[in-house]
DNA sequence: GTCTATAAGAAGATAGAC
DNA sequence: GTCTATCTTCTTATAGAC
């Protein structure tokens, strides 16, 4: 089964840059080695392989997301700081997988719209209840101000984060985790207690 | 020239919603009400058709922008807090045009990334120097704090209005408008003065 | 599982009449 | 400027041999 390994990683790669029609099954068996009809002893159609790639993004992304929180034994200020930089850094390097993520989750084949939010829409819910629960721990342990609700920090925390992932059009990876530092310095006056 | 506009009405609308590469000239020519070799008469080919789009958009993004900022004879809190808004309120509405600059300035069809970046680069830099401006004042009126620079709060600015719109994937426009006043409030706590 | 061959249709684009 | 007819190429997908 290494073939099917094979086909996932390179279609990751080529639906994250072209897009979905953009990338033709000619196109995918080419990178992998093999002759167009041999993917469809792997995959029914284009649409299964499509969705099967959606599956394996949401899972990671939840495990990428818990890892880059770490552990609680450091200062809530550190863990928000450590994973913000973590995530802009990781989702701005040339990944094809979390480009993939960010670009379907954005905009889906129309066709495929529906399946697939409801897939990747569960995994966010996950992540954002995650960081509402930091941010709450923080409040309670005096860190963070009482002037906001948890909830708006998260959000907000969220939103810095994908406005600033999306900033690679005009912006280098590394000019992008500088001003991610920077960023971050605003939003921590605009979050600490 | 009636025709040339609806075909850019039309076409518009469908490649901010299907992609370049999702739309078809049959498709066009359906919306607008002609047959497929007409749309020959008024571009060259999809790709001409394409970028006269691209061209109008990067036009109207500057005015949108100047727009929303206003008059400068108000505070530059309420200033900064009513484009912040505007923006969000407007990008997140079912705005073919938008949706279009979005979508097109994240993920161009490969082919026309470099001209299209070229187009799209030059009003961001236009539209960023502007509110680098009103920060700088800002700052010399003692409105905002003299601890991060001009740029820093422009560059943030931007990056947690896009991750906003961005939201528009879970959250209607109505609770992302709700949420970009709680935003904006951590945002302000972390620049002003 | 992989191949060659091929079907069936849709794509972008052109020729030439009106 | 718009049409019908047509070309060429590319698309997804299947049949059937090995």
């Amino acid at each position: 089964m290494h073939t099917k390994e094979k086909i996932k990683r390179e279609s990751t790669e080529l639906f994250a840059t072209l897009g979905y029609e953009g990338t033709s099954m000619a196109n995918i068996a080419e990178r992998v080695g093999i002759k167009k009809p041999s993917l469809y002893a792997h995959y029914k159609n284009k649409e299964a392989l499509f969705l099967d790639l959606v599956m394996d993004m949401s899972l990671d992304y939840v495990t990428f997301i818990k890892d880059s929180l770490g552990q609680g034994n450091v200062s809530i200020e550190k863990q928000l700081y450590q994973a913000f930089i973590t995530y802009v850094h990781d989702w701005t390097q040339d990944n094809p997988a979390n480009q993939f993520y960010s670009r379907f989750l954005q905009y889906p084949p129309q066709q495929l719209a529906e399946p697939l939010k409801e897939m990747l829409s569960e995994s966010e819910r996950k992540v954002r209840a995650l960081f509402s629960d930091v941010m709450k721990e923080g409040q309670e342990q005096g860190a963070l101000t009482m002037e906001l609700d948890s909830e708006t920090m998260a959000y907000t925390y969220f939103a810095l984060i994908e406005g600033l992932v999306t900033e690679v059009v005009f912006y280098s990876p590394e000019e992008i985790s500088k001003q991610a530092e920077k960023s971050w310095s605003v939003y921590w006056r605009g979050i600490r207690a």
